[in-house]
Formats: structure tokens, C-alpha cells, sequence
DNA sequence: TTGGGCTATTGGCTAGGCCACTGATCCAGT
DNA sequence: ACTGGATCAGTGGCCTAGCCAATAGCCCAA
């Protein structure tokens, strides 16, 4: 019943709930047989049969997956799948190899409107949260660091400046994803104050509320992350 | 037990699941009673019965409450809070009534990359799924119709040609959203042709692999949709 | 002081059951 | 033939009751 990795010391325990498993293998179930949005699947007290668990558990399992919008319960009707692919995209994207690219595509698109946006919509605030992660970046940066997490206090007070929930949405969809490669772009010899540096370009022209300059300045900080990335990945093809 | 508005015939029914309301009654106490991430909330035991529901609900509510991050349940331990407000970004959108501009935004955001990648990268299937996308439109449309549904295939065909999972990702993602603006958009009288001139534009740009023209023309084609919109809100601010 | 074991507390999970909702079917009345 | 209401099977919603498992604090012996 219970299987536990043996010698997996380093690291926390795994410790996952069963209801953790039990939606992994629901996701794992639909992307086998190909269920597409609209598709139901079994009902609980089959499903929970099948599955070797109780309905409440399984209950739990569903309301994750309702959760994160991957399928919908309706009462009297039945479970039916609402996003096939949902769950599984990111870490597929994560498994694939040359995911940097797609990651810097995307933040183009995001960041760049997201910036464009802050400069017109800024407040007082919005501006100070920006000139505060600006600091601690640069702090940390003199006493040697990285700057990890003022940059990324950076790119979140400018998205709370956009004042635009969906696309701070995503941007959070892919936060996780974004996290990563920052630890490795930051990295670089010498990138952290040519980050800062960049960021300061966006911080001036939001607050000069010139949303083309502020775009401008955004996509150039995100190229200059691109090349530093493209350097990491020579072996991808 | 069961409440319900009694006269509230407009509008659909209420219809929440009991685990929702009490994973909101959480959030609200969390909120009310001032407390931080690290704090710990009540035992399963003692909040059931406070909150008049079985512990079975209630562990529904505390999965939901954890895969939106709110609160992180220990065995043995005892529930705590992580982050205390984040919790209602999506139901914040899905109630603000005027979210239409949002969309537009981000369809700004994430299309004119899309329209950009899919001029350097498409192949000639992509360019053929595009054509057949606006062929499709165009009849409809010379019919009488409001080529709603070839509208879709464009957008779905520039999407695809695009190659970027990310990005496809996050356009099935505000999917939902957009058709509803687009039914609304289409029904203007004049508006199926103007967005097929729009939707060619488009399509010639990414046909002779011009990134930027591509860009700005679906900035464009977004644009004149916003026009729409605008059209019906004029509350919205 | 240290180490081991006990125990109260707390979450994890199961079993079984009843209720409410949905959709299809059937039947009576028009 | 068609409409409308009643019925029924299937499905999720929720509850009660209970045992198992993990944690943390405590006490006691070495």
C-alpha cells in the first residue's frame, strides 16, 4: 500500500497525500485516452473502486482538479473534463529540453504589454513598490549577491502596476517556470548589475508614464536574458 | 441547513458547492482575525463543528485552500497559513463586471507575439491552415453570416503556427473569455468584414515572414475589436 | 544531561448511508 | 400526434462513526 522511496535522504519527505496521487493519476488517465473538454469521466463510486480508495478521497481529488480547472462536477450529472491538457503542459514544458526559449517568448509577451500598461496606470504606490525593489536589488547586488529576489519583487510590484488581473494570472501561471531560469540567468558573471541596470530603464520610463518607452526598455531587459540563456544550451537541438 | 435567495429568479442559481463556502468562511476569518502566514488555524475537529459542517467537507475546503496555496495541512500537526490573501484572484474576475478590457489587453499581450513568432516560423501547413481559416470566414461572411467560427480557426491557425506551447497554452487558458467578446464584437453591423480585412492583413504579413508587420498588424485587428467593446460599457471607467 | 518511550492531539482515510439533482422514459390528457 | 406531468435510475453532495498514523511534548531512566 504505502510505498515510500528508501534512501531518498536528502530532500524532504515525500510525503504526499493520497489525494495527490489520485489526481495525478486521474490527469494521467485522461491524457492516455485522449479525453478531450466535454468528455466525462467514470462515475465516484466506480472510480473509487477502480482506484482502490474511498469516495472521500477521491472527492478531495476531484475538487483539486475542480480547482485548478481541469474538470467540472455537476451535481445529479456527472464529472466532466474541461481542460485536457491543463495540468500537464507546464510540466512538459519543464521535461522538454530547449523550454528556454518558449519562456522568454512568453514573458516578451506578457512583461511587455505588462509594462507598457504599468506606465500608464501607475500609482503613487505602484511606483514606490517598484523604487523599493529597485533598492534591495541594488543592495544586495553591492554586497556581492545576486539579486534573486529583488528581481523578482521587481517584475511583481510592475505587474501589481498594470493593474490587469488576468494578465497577472498568467504571469503567475508561469512564475514557477520563470523562477528557474532567473536563478541561472542571475548567475552570470556581471548579469546581476546589467539586470539592475535594466530594470532601472523600465522603472524611469514607468515612472515618466511613457508606455512605449516603458515597453521598449522591457523587451530589451528580457532579450538580455535570452542571450544569457542561449549561452546555457548549446547540447538542445 | 440550506440557504437559498429566495427571489432571486434572474440570473443562475446560486449553486455553490457547501466546501465553497466554507473555504471562503476560512479566508474571511483568516482575514478578520488578522493572521499571518505561520499561524495556525483551528483543529479539523473543533472548526467542523464550529462551521456546523462534517470533517469530510471541511477536508475538501482545506484541499481547495491548498492547491490555491492558503494553507498548508500537516499530518500530525496542525493546519498553518502560507499566504493570506491571495486566494481570489479568479472569482474576482469572473465578478467584475466590466473585465472586458482586461481581456483585450491580454489578447494584445499574448496575439501580437503570437502573430510575431508565427511570421518567422510558420511552415507551409501552418500558412495553409491560415488560408483555409479565412477562405472559411469569407464565405460565411459573403453569405450573411458573422464568421464567428471561421474567426476562431484564425486565431487558433495563427496560434498553432506560432510553435510555442507556452503561449498556446495561455491563449486556451482566457479561451473562454475571448469568445465571449467575440460573439459580442461580430454582432456589429459592418464588423465580420472589417475583421476579415483585419485577418488578412495578418495573413500576408505572416505569409512574407515579416515579424513586425505581423505584429502590428494583429495590433491593430485587436484594436478595432477593443473599439467594440468599448461600445458597450460606458460605465466601465 | 541525554536518550528513549509514552501519550494526548491532530490530520488521513475508510465504510456505509441518506438526500438532492439530472436526464430519460413512460403515460395520461388534449 | 403532441404536450405535460410523473416516475425512476444514475450520479454527486453530505453526513456519521470510527480507526489508523504522524507529531510534539512530556516523563523517566541511564
Amino acid at each position: 500500500m504505502t510505498e515510500r522511496s528508501p534512501a531518498a535522504f536528502p530532500g524532504r519527505l515525500n510525503r504526499s497525500r493520497l489525494y495527490e496521487q489520485v489526481a495525478e493519476q486521474i490527469t494521467a488517465w485522461i491524457a492516455e485516452n485522449g479525453l478531450r473538454a466535454g468528455d466525462r469521466i467514470p462515475p465516484e463510486r466506480e472510480l473509487a473502486t477502480r482506484l482502490g480508495v474511498s469516495r472521500a478521497t477521491l472527492s478531495q481529488a476531484l475538487v483539486a482538479l475542480e480547482v485548478i480547472g481541469v474538470v467540472a462536477v455537476r451535481h445529479g450529472d456527472g464529472t466532466v473534463v474541461t481542460r485536457a491538457g491543463a495540468a500537464r503542459i507546464v510540466e512538459a514544458i519543464r521535461a522538454h529540453a530547449d523550454r528556454l526559449p518558449e519562456i522568454i517568448d512568453t514573458r516578451d509577451a506578457l512583461e511587455t504589454k505588462l509594462a507598457a500598461l504599468a506606465a500608464q496606470r501607475r500609482t503613487d504606490e505602484d511606483l514606490a513598490r517598484i523604487d523599493a525593489a529597485l533598492a534591495g536589488m541594488a543592495e544586495d547586488v553591492e554586497a556581492g549577491g545576486r539579486g534573486v529576489q529583488g528581481d523578482e519583487q521587481f517584475h511583481g510590484a510592475v505587474t501589481a502596476a498594470a493593474h490587469s488581473l488576468l494578465l497577472a494570472r498568467l504571469m503567475e501561471e508561469i512564475s514557477e517556470l520563470i523562477r528557474e531560469t532567473r536563478l541561472e540567468s542571475l548567475s552570470q558573471p556581471g548579469r546581476p548589475r546589467a539586470s539592475l541596470a535594466g530594470h532601472r530603464a523600465v522603472a524611469e520610463a514607468i515612472r515618466a508614464g511613457d508606455p512605449a518607452a516603458a515597453a521598449a526598455a522591457m523587451h530589451d531587459h528580457v532579450a538580455m536574458v535570452s542571450d544569457v540563456a542561449l549561452l546555457r544550451g548549446p547540447a538542445a537541438g
